[in-house]
DNA sequence: ATTATAAGTGCATTTGTGTGCACTAATAAT
DNA sequence: ATTATTAGTGCACACAAATGCACTTATAAT
């Protein structure tokens, strides 16, 4: 124990523990906000979320898709609108889950 | 209680809880990599660390200095070399504060 | 003093991603 | 059937960030 590990070891440690792809699609100014407004206004269509924002509504649709590729939201098709809801439980469970993931990275020596 | 936020206020909520700029910088992924390498292999120069990454020697330097910047690595100067460390503290303590203020930012509604 | 080594900077290039506009597809209303 | 509305796509553009090479600066060795 308290080995030292080579760059590519770190490499694979880094993928085992942490999703980057995931935190890096929820770190983006635009998607960060529209996690925290949709956790608190609850189930939308995505005219009404984009009525918030100054971007473009073809903009707001595409981070929900992005999001919804990580599972970040859940969305369901009603008619010709579409419906987006936060997925809180896989939110809430990889930031706590990677926390202690990058604790015990920090330890490895 | 239980309600529901507006745009404005949810970007200030997020700008409150959750420091973007900090996370921006450590899910890139070189410097996550160079993250975990660092704290497995303790107190570094520029160059060792750079002889482990296929990247320009130049590249490694300006990706350590924005580290630094973000006080995610700590440096000294010795003669003329330049030692890095990881700076574990504030690492775990932004991950763990991180995934509290998300856990209860989930919940708002 | 000259030469060698380590780190960092200037600059140009590449790459990735966010953005808006126009358009299409799907569904609803008339 | 025609028209209107909602969401998503294609495409071009803008902009930030990563990269590599050449060069500078600082320090050490000779």
């Amino acid at each position: 124990m308290s080995v030292e590990h080579g760059s590519d070891e770190c490499k694979q440690l880094i993928r085992d523990n942490v999703d980057i792809d995931f935190f890096r699609t929820v770190f983006d100014p635009v998607r960060s906000e529209l996690i925290v407004f949709l956790a608190s206004n609850g189930e939308m269509t995505v005219g009404d979320i984009a009525d918030n924002y100054p971007q473009n509504r073809s903009v707001i649709s595409r981070h929900l898709d992005i999001m919804f590729r990580y599972n970040i939201v859940q969305r369901r098709k009603e008619g010709r609108e579409v419906y987006y809801q936060i997925n809180r439980d896989l939110i809430v469970s990889k930031f706590q889950q990677t926390s202690e993931n990058m604790t015990a990275l920090m330890n490895l020596k």
